[in-house]
DNA sequence: ATGAAAGCGCTAACAG
DNA sequence: CTGTTAGCGCTTTCAT
């Protein structure tokens, strides 16, 4: 079944067929009632690859996902899956569709793939970790980009995040309004975003004239080997912590339960913040205290901006405001 | 920059460059290295809309997300998102892309609209929910699915899970060596696997000569406003138990943290099972017991089995081996 | 307001 | 082995 036999039944031209599915103005209302009475009836559907080749348009939008290098982000993590949800749904809602693609970031021809395949009409990503070089250069040729993560001076590529660094220091002023004066850092800087946090931590702690100290900043991979070795390092220094900002809560659920299993009591011995607001920091007992980023609202401008990008509109980078959800760890 | 261009520069016909570009062994050898030679530099890539539409393929497999209706799964359910996250790994293997959408199961149309406008090759669905019947119905005339869940009797679609009588039988008789007199159960029984699961439950039950109480069966969807009320009839009546199965590790990390909070001491006072083995099952505090799930297995076989009905060979539902991972919850 | 015809970029008979 | 040719199902000028 296709457009000529709808166009034979309906005794009617495939151009009039095409038209009145389109809902084009072109077409007499009374033919177009006709024309889908009959589409209807007889279950057509039009043949969307052959649209889209005509078109050359997609109404898809590919997420890419960076292949786990030990480094970047990998699908397994939670705010990344969380994040995938929000954006599929938010992509439904307009009418597209979305493509998980996995890709090596190192590789830099990741993007060409997509945009020359035409396999999908916009690229999303999810934090641009260490490739903020390549995105840069891809985006000065193709604009159907939309990015997740720290908005980056200078980019030629629209970015939705929250305030990482406003979130890094509301997150360390808490942990310092509550008493503490050992605070220790948990998370992976080279990441812009997490860099821009950790910026955020410095700048707290030296409003409140506490002198940095390197030996309690702990880099840390989520799931990678290396992760526990700086639980352990963690581990051993923590009676002279007595407050922790964790740059992701994936980890910091890691770090309260190892911290618990040692017999150390949260909040009352150790104070802990998080940041992301996955579904398990209000799970978790103690239930905990971090930086909420909305996801939805999130992901509903990524998608607005990928899709205006796409059709040659106006972008703008935004900044999500950070907002910090005390609940027991702190 | 198409075929044409590559074939004028190499000084060929389209069909050879066609050809060599997908390795046909009707090519001479030299001809086709010229050939990708001169696609390469000239960085060509094919068209894959026009490959597609051409072919009638699309290489694309779409996981269809049950939309939330508040007694589905949802894409926020954390099982279904890992195991999206597995499958998407496993098509990418297999040079696949994965398609997410959305989708009223309610209606019956939703698989057809995949089918029929040839948007994907193929369909995934995470647990069958309770539209068995319709996807029975779509089964009979279109190949390509398959589906994560209990295997139901007569099926005409392959399925993939894990054999949850079996699990559920094995965590209540871990349960009961244990000690555990009272055991209640927690799940969402209408859907096949839950139900599945609450059989085998009973059937460890019934072994070890305890009288089933159905006052000690709660039916809770996860994520509902009905949980919390579930949630709140369960610490009423918890102290006439002293075991739980939850049919979700979800569930069960819920209600830890709700027990927890009354100051019941897991698992000496109450000892708890769940079903999964999510990434939160190992870092909870305490770590939950719970069944074994392996997503990464199962995936491959899910997508194996697609492929091989889009293509008309044989497939075969499989029951996977659910697996007691003992840890310090029960 | 409708139809005829061209063509999107590719693959696959069919013919050499 | 390689080229010629004919579409895949749709949208869109250009006519009428």
């Amino acid at each position: 079944m296709q457009m000529a036999d709808i166009a034979r039944i309906a005794g009617v031209s495939k151009s009039t067929v095409s038209r009145a599915l389109a809902d084009s103005p072109l077409v007499n209302d009374k033919t177009k009632s006709l024309i889908r009475d009959i589409a209807q009836q007889h279950g057509y559907r039009i043949n969307i690859a052959a649209r889209n080749f005509r078109l050359k348009e997609s109404l898809t939008v590919a997420l890419l996902i960076p292949e786990a290098d030990g480094v970047d982000w990998t699908i397994s993590d939670a705010f990344f899956l969380e994040m995938t949800a929000a954006i599929a749904e938010a992509l439904d809602q307009r009418g597209h569709a979305l493509l998980l693609t996995r890709t090596s970031p190192q590789s830099g021809e990741w993007i060409e793939e997509f945009v020359r395949r035409r396999h999908a009409d916009g690229i999303i990503l999810i934090g641009q970790g260490s490739q903020h070089e390549v995105i840069q250069n891809i985006a000065k040729t193709f604009r159907g980009i939309s990015v997740w993560g720290e908005a980056i001076a200078g980019a030629s590529y629209p970015t939705v995040g929250t305030d990482n660094f406003l979130g890094g220091q509301r997150a360390t002023e808490h942990l310092l309004k509550r008493g503490c004066k050992r605070i220790a850092f948990v998370g992976y800087e080279p990441a812009p975003e997490i860099q821009a946090r950790f910026q955020g931590y410095l700048s707290a702690i030296h409003a409140a004239d506490i002198q940095h100290d390197e030996t309690i900043v702990f880099s840390a991979v989520v799931g990678s080997s290396s992760a526990n070795l700086v639980l352990e390092r963690i581990i051993d220094q923590h009676e002279m912590i007595d407050g922790f900002f964790v740059a992701t809560d994936q980890q910091a659920v890691a770090l309260m339960t190892a911290l618990q299993k040692i017999g150390v009591d949260i909040p009352s011995q150790c104070a802990i913040v998080g940041y992301d607001d996955l579904p398990i920091a209000r799970w978790y007992h103690p239930a905990l205290t971090t930086i909420h980023q909305s996801r939805t609202l999130g992901a509903q401008i990524l998608v607005d901006n990928l899709l205006a990008a796409i059709e040659g509109r106006d972008t703008a980078s935004v900044k999500l405001d950070p907002e910090l959800v005390v609940r027991e760890s702190a």
